[in-house]
DNA sequence: ATTTTTTCTTGACTTATGTCAAAGGAAAAA
DNA sequence: TTTTTCCTTTGACATAAGTCAAGAAAAAAT
């Protein structure tokens, strides 16, 4: 019979061992270290300058990473459901956050603590394969997250967009998607109607 | 005493061993199926659409890889001595390159089989410590790189680029730098003598 | 249901960057 | 050295996207 909270991190580890399986020490101290984190729409999860000391599992919601060129903000990412989210200059734990992170919806997030993650591939080795070939992962899906920004027209990239992140595209406000595109919503609206003829 | 492959791929092996050492059977397993690749300037090591098969460090000069939009091409990323080149997107062997690899200066490479990889992590598992950590580093490292071109401003991506590339300023035709940074050359040269006052 | 706030669209105008063209320099080849 | 090729700069002009401003539409709050 499953307690509350496991029933709370049990998504996370669907992710996690769709790898690899976990062995039930690594389960438990699991269960034991992370928490539940409630985020409300516009609530930051960490601000630029921060040291970060947790990544955090997205159980429910969607949340942005941005930075601020000359007053604007720029959306770097969007993620939702079943995803990781960390300030990834601040991963080893020697950097702190480029970005600030926010929630572009109500978030329920699992907090896994960065000395938690360190503490287990130290006493369980065989969780690196894990880790690594979620960072190959996310290596990979940034890279593909990056190609967008770097086409020369708008309608190419909203148009890659679309593509790849048409699950957000009628769940995310237009001013989040332009800026995560590098332009403007007046921008993007003209770019929605030529594209709908 | 070390022989003429040892020495090739010791350049390599203190990369690798940088945050984790490897035991003697996987030395020598890298030894035995690492081979010894040399480009020209010029030379493609990869192209778009390309089953990548293999993984490469740099042990001699410059690589870049680049997209094509709409006839001009776009340089993703521009690597040197000392880093481990590969199509990103097929990293994990299911998927073709999306990029092409092209060397910018005479190259010395030395080429490290996917298979070779798999095989390895298989065996050792401890090896896929390193794996994580340098996965992890180098998508910190692709973070940042994607940050520089989501600048509004041509200036402003000049200076990043020459705080987190300065090394190579001097070193990499314009045409590349332009290229890497989503302006034209001309923008390129004007930012320059902007800057220079 | 009504008000308020936020999101999205549209138009007129500005601007940074792209395009085209020419020419000077630097590096490589003959 | 001389020639050839490639690299870089500069100018004049074109254009995609930004800015400012207004209002419509949709969502959230009351």
């Amino acid at each position: 019979m499953m307690t509350k909270v496991n029933a709370e991190i049990y998504q996370m580890m669907l992710v996690l061992e769709q790898y690899s399986s976990l062995r039930e020490e690594v389960r438990e101290l699991l269960m034991e270290n992370v928490t539940p984190l409630k985020l409300q729409k516009g609530e930051l999860l960490m601000k630029s300058g921060d040291a970060p000391s947790a990544v955090y599992f997205v159980r429910r919601g969607a949340l942005r990473g941005f930075i601020d060129d000359e007053g604007k903000d720029i959306t770097t990412w969007i993620t939702a459901e079943n995803e990781f989210v960390a300030s990834i200059s601040g991963l080893d734990g020697s950097t702190s956050a480029v970005q600030t992170i926010e929630a572009i919806e109500d978030c329920d997030l699992v907090q896994m603590p960065l000395l938690l993650m360190e503490k287990i591939y130290e006493l369980y080795p065989e969780t690196n394969r894990i880790g690594r070939i979620l960072f190959q992962q996310y290596y990979m899906d940034a890279e593909r997250r990056a190609l967008i920004v770097r086409y020369a027209k708008a309608e190419q990239r909203y148009k890659l967009f679309l593509e790849q992140y048409g699950h957000l595209s009628n769940r995310i406000p237009l001013k989040f998607i332009a800026s995560f595109l590098g332009i403007t919503i007046e921008t993007l609206s003209r770019v929605r109607r030529k594209i709908l003829h």
